[in-house]
DNA sequence: ACCTGAACACCGTTCAAGT
DNA sequence: ACCTGAACACCGTTCAAGT
C-alpha cells in the first residue's frame, strides 16, 4: 500500500437504513478473503463499502466483534466442508477425517487465520457449531469401543496436532525467509550424522505432506494399541506394552 | 498504555560511540521480558535506552530484524534449559525431552513468543542451535533402533504436536474471554451425549495437562509398534499391522 | 436512531539533516 | 561514522456533533 489511502472528493453523506451489520460483516469477509486477514482494517474496510470509518463502530463496539463475528461465519463455512463419509471404519474415519481438516484450512487461508490461527476467540455460536462436529467424531470413537474420555482424548490430541501442523506451515510461509538452510546445509557442520543423512527427504519445517501423514499414522497406531489392550489375549497385550530393556544411548 | 509516551524534556544529544547493538538486543530482550514481546516498540525501546527512535536503525535495518536477533538469544537460551539425561531409554527419553520442552516454554512466554510463535523466522545461527539440538536427539533413536527416516519423522510430528499445544495454550490465554463455554454448558443441547459426559474432566480448549500427556503417550506407544515391528516375531507383527478386510470408504 | 469528520494516541520507517 | 527530529502513511478508537 504505497499510494494514500483517499485521494477522491468527500463521500456523500449516506441514508439512514443504508448500513447494515450483515453488509460489513460481507464487506469484511470479501476483503480478507480477495487479499488477507492482515489487510482488513476499519479504515480499508469503511472505503470499499463507501461508509464512514465511525459508522461501522454503530455495528461492531470493536474490530475484534468484527473479527469474532467473521470467525462464526468461518466456523460454519468449514462445518459444511467437513462433511465426512460414514461408512468407514474408526482408524480410517479419523485418518480421513483429520486429512480433510488439514486440507480444507489449506484450501482457504481465511478460514485458517480465522479459526485456527485465532483459536480462543470463538463466539458461544462458532463453539456450538465446533461442538456438534465433535460429537460427531467422539460418537464413532465410542461406538468402536473407546470410553468417552479416551475418545476425547484422541480427538484432542489429533485436533492440537493438525493445528499445530497448520499453524507452523502457515507461519513459515509467511516469513519470506529463503527456504530455511538450502538442502545440503548441514553437509560442513561436524557432528549433525544423522541430520545430514536424512536432509534429503526431511525439511526443518517438519510440515510437509509426508511428516503430516506420519503423525497421524503413528497416534492412530496408537489407539490401536490402546484400544486392542482392552480386547485382546493377554499374551499379545504383555508382547505389545513390555518394552525391551536396555539398549540405552550414553 | 493511557498517557502519552513523551512528556519530558528533550534528550541532551547522545555521544558517537555511546550506544551499540548489543545495548539494543539487551533493551529489547529486558523491555519484552517485563512486559511482553506485544508491548515492545521501537518508540518505547528507544524511550527506554534513552535514545532518539531512528537511531535505532543504524543497528538493525528493520524491527523484523531486531526481532531475528532476539530469537537468536532466546533459541541460546532455550538450548541452555534443555539439558535431558542421558541415562534414559529411548521412550523414557522423548517423553522427559518434550515434557521438558513444554515446561520450559510454558515457565518463559518471551521465549515462547519468539521462537515457537514466530517459526520460519530463524536465521541461520538459530537453526544451527537448534539442528544441533535436534541431531542428538536423532542419534539417541537412531541407537534404539530406529531408521534415520523413522527418527526424523518422530521428531517430527512431537515437536510439532507440542509447538501446538504451546501454541494453543498461549493464544487461549491472550484471547480475554471468559474460560469459553463454563462446565455444563452443553448439559441443556440436545445430542451432545460424549461430550457432556466428559465435560467435567475435558477443557474444549485441549491444552490441559492430562490432553498434552494423552497424545504424548500415545505417540510414543505408536513408535514402540513401529519400532517392534522390525524386530518381533511374524505372528505377533501380524495382527499389529493387519487391518481387517472391507469397511472402507469411498 | 443512525451516520459523520476531526482528533487522539499510537505504530514502523524514511529523509534530510546535524555533529 | 554515528545520532537526530520532523514527517509520512498508516492503525484502532473516541468524541462531539450532525440529520
Amino acid at each position: 500500500v504505497s499510494t494514500p489511502l483517499r485521494k477522491s472528493a468527500p463521500r456523500k453523506r449516506r441514508a439512514r437504513g443504508s448500513i447494515s451489520a450483515d453488509e460489513i460483516l460481507q464487506g469484511a469477509y470479501d476483503l480478507a478473503s480477495e487479499e488477507s486477514l492482515d489487510a482488513l482494517s476499519m479504515p480499508r474496510l469503511a472505503q470499499r463499502l463507501d461508509v464512514g470509518v465511525t459508522s461501522i463502530y454503530w455495528y461492531f463496539r470493536s474490530k475484534e466483534e468484527l473479527l469474532d463475528t467473521m470467525t462464526e461465519r468461518a466456523m460454519a463455512e468449514f462445518d459444511r466442508a467437513m462433511e465426512i463419509s460414514g461408512d468407514l471404519r474408526w482408524d480410517d474415519y479419523l485418518r480421513t477425517y483429520f486429512t480433510e481438516f488439514r486440507e480444507v484450512f489449506r484450501r482457504n487461508g481465511l478460514l485458517c487465520d480465522l479459526i485456527v490461527m485465532r483459536t480462543g476467540n470463538l463466539t458461544d455460536e462458532a463453539t456450538r457449531i465446533a461442538a456438534q462436529r465433535i460429537e460427531t467424531v467422539l460418537g464413532r470413537l465410542v461406538a468402536a469401543g473407546f470410553s468417552g474420555d479416551s475418545a476425547a482424548y484422541a480427538y484432542a490430541s489429533l485436533s492440537v496436532y493438525t493445528r499445530g501442523a497448520l499453524f507452523l506451515e502457515r507461519n513459515w510461509a509467511a516469513s519470506a525467509r529463503p527456504a530455511v538452510m538450502a538442502p545440503g546445509a548441514f553437509g560442513d557442520t561436524p557432528g549433525l550424522t544423522v541430520l545430514t543423512s536424512v536432509q534429503e527427504r526431511h525439511h526443518l519445517s517438519m510440515t510437509g505432506e509426508e511428516d503430516f501423514r506420519f503423525g497421524l499414522e503413528n497416534a492412530i497406531r496408537g489407539l490401536r494399541v490402546l484400544l486392542e489392550d482392552d480386547t485382546a489375549e493377554p499374551c499379545i497385550v504383555a508382547a505389545r506394552t513390555a518394552a525391551p530393556a536396555g539398549l540405552v544411548g550414553p
